[in-house]
DNA sequence: CTAATTTCTATTGATATCAATGTAATTAGT
DNA sequence: ACTAATTACATTGATATCAATAGAAATTAG
């Protein structure tokens, strides 16, 4: 027979105001509603977004190392290209001189989409720094850096 | 027709490295990852292990404060206590006082899980700190409880 | 005291996320 | 060259996330 567990009230607070986990899937939620309802006119996600622009290169890069730079998933990369290849707006490709690979380019809809959306990222971003204090968004993303 | 439209590969670049909103996500996705693989152990994720800390109160919440405490969607909340509920280690009842209230609380064995899960989140975390400089810690959770 | 409004939650459909697993292509060891 | 190990990616199944919508219960306006 087990004894009833009672974790004490004071550890959960504890949890609840410390931990940093928990503190970054918030503010991961509530800057993706963000960015997502500022994004909707042109049709994109903020993790659209950011995977758009990670394609942005002179070189199509392959898939391992975009997946690396968003710090998801390889299957995640897989399923998020999806449903913009079906929208026209990315082109998957094999590597002719290693098959293994897939080449990640944007279509010229998809950079005009991108094109579209960087001034509202823009004007997002900067209300953004106005709700932090004076400088703390250097420091802060240093921070993030340290964890991902 | 449309111009061929080119964006800048410096404002990618500038995307990259200053936004915000990439950065938490990032740093959410790995953090996520570094709980999961501790957690897994006991059967939970850190989501669930946050959002059944937060049900371990003296008196059970309804689901908006708990949706708002975790600053998700009241919708993503339904969806995340049904493997919980399926497990036997949450229970959702009627309020009484008010039939549109849901009344959320631990059972006995949800109690035992959490319990178990919280040496793990004590050591995970403490590990946590060293990767962060000395007191970024506290400026870090600040500054993330800013843009929630 | 009824009707309109507000509050609280559930359902549906789409995308996001990862673990586990499988497969094809490449590379290393012999 | 042949086999073993590695690399790069896809598929499946489960959970997470939110918008749009709908429903039921409670509150408020009149």
């Amino acid at each position: 027979m087990s004894n009833a567990v009672e974790i004490p009230f004071s550890t959960t607070i504890l949890v609840r105001d410390t931990c940093l986990c928990l503190h970054v899937q918030r503010a991961a939620r509530a800057l993706a509603r963000l960015f997502d309802d500022a994004l909707r006119p042109v049709g994109l996600t903020n993790g659209q977004f950011s995977l758009m622009m990670s394609l942005n290169r002179p070189e199509p890069p392959p898939m391992g190392p975009v997946a690396t730079l968003l710090a998801m998933d390889q299957t995640t990369l897989t399923a998020a290209l999806k449903p913009l290849q079906r929208r026209g707006w990315v082109n998957v490709t094999q590597n002719a001189k290693d098959k293994r690979r897939r080449l990640l380019s944007l279509t010229p809809e998809g950079k005009a989409v991108l094109a579209a959306a960087v001034p509202i990222w823009e004007s997002t971003h900067a209300s953004l720094e106005d709700a932090l204090p004076d400088g703390d968004m250097g420091r802060l993303r240093r921070d993030l850096q340290a964890l991902a």
